[in-house]
DNA sequence: TTTTATTTTTAGGTAAATCTAAAAATTATT
DNA sequence: AATAATTTTTAGATTTACCTAAAAATAAAA
């Protein structure tokens, strides 16, 4: 059993080992919000546990054991992030914190039955895969929006950027999960995009346009 | 702002203030499961807040601060467990412990959307009355089932003890909220009650009878 | 009203998670 | 390769919520 700290590392951990293989001690404390000492300490304590394999100034990577617990608070935040969306009606902007704190809770059965009442939900509000009981994703085929040409289609399936702002900012100008779009024009100038929507035409910057995962419906 | 542990000593202060006024050390650590060492601690902490009045080996009573503050946990604490119930299909019998940790989330906007949700229910899956969001209670008119005369009949509307074995008894014995009952004999030898169910008639002893909440219909 | 029993508090200590400041190791630069 | 810069760790403290053991206050009994 581990403390709500001990989870909240795992999570940071698993999270940061999606983008560098050894995860170091100063990413780590960034992203807690705390310092590197606090960091060294935590770590030690994990690697005693089983739960990270740590090198001393090599920093660490998440066990066996250590990924699968991770991956069970992430299922346990995007499921609760489906629940405050779909049933409490709150904006995808609005639920990251709640589910922080709702991820701690510790009842397997809770989090089964939950699921079941949310229909099997595959992804959260972010278009984040949830991982099945078993810990396994359903594999997505993304593709970010800057990557599409003039004249590619297909429909916003993700984000990868969960800040309020950015999300309301594309809340504002229609662009959701689910919504059908046409890459338009993109300007040499600035690298922004114009996107055509099945209602209007919406002209978004290059760093917006990173940050928009949509499933490719293939070539014009 | 208050921490886990300080809103459990609130919560289980103000549950204890239901039977006795001034509310003593050693029933608060029996309660919290700890140390009447360690609530001695925990009182002053509390007291130097302004949420309880505190005279040394005097007991305590809780300021209107700190009345509000756990009858705001009390809210929360049976609103998860409607929810529980309702929507995920628990068992009367098996929410408390979830509800415990439910009840620590910290977001207004969060119960006030779980309440409108459930419908704003009166009362939890005990009969228990849910606080509204300004703390106040409707007023509800129990009487123990043990009190009722022969002849006597009403509706079950809660129970005066949320142990899961007292509360599987009950199902078992197919005495759930809401079920109208007639008390049709009571037993000299050891004060046991004979029940009138619609379909049924059951006999349960004295001490499961004290623990059966009716809404009297009146007399026969 | 002493004596005894109970309750409560104090004193001093522990474990978890944090911190600051300084030392050590690693990495980058000249 | 030596020096500088960065990263990481250690050492020593702090805070929160506990604890045990002993002292003090209160309540009950002889």
């Amino acid at each position: 059993m581990q403390s709500y700290t001990e989870e909240n590392y795992l999570k940071t951990i698993y999270h940061l080992a999606e983008k560098t293989i050894n995860v170091q001690t100063n990413a780590i404390a960034e992203q807690m919000q705390t310092k590197p000492a606090s960091v060294t300490d935590m770590i030690k304590k994990l690697a005693d546990k089983g739960l990270i394999d740590y090198i001393k100034y090599q920093g660490v990577t998440l066990t066996e054991t250590g990924k699968n617990t991770a991956i069970d608070i992430v299922r346990k935040h995007r499921l609760w992030e489906v629940f405050l969306v779909d049933k409490l009606n709150f904006k995808w902007d609005e639920v990251h914190d709640v589910a922080e704190e709702l991820e701690h809770i510790k009842s397997i059965e809770l989090i089964e039955r939950l699921d079941e009442f949310l229909g099997f939900p595959k992804a959260d509000p972010h278009g984040d895969p949830i991982p099945d009981k078993n810990g396994r994703f359903a594999k997505t085929q993304f593709i970010k929006l800057i990557e599409l040409k003039v004249g590619d289609s297909g429909t916003i399936t993700g984000v990868s950027q969960h800040s309020s702002p950015f999300l309301k900012h594309l809340e504002k100008l229609g662009l959701t999960l689910g919504k059908q779009i046409q890459v338009s024009d993109v300007t040499d100038f600035d690298g922004s995009v114009e996107i055509r929507l099945s209602d209007k035409q919406v002209n978004i910057s290059r760093e917006v346009a990173k940050h928009i995962l949509i499933s490719s419906n293939g070539k014009n």
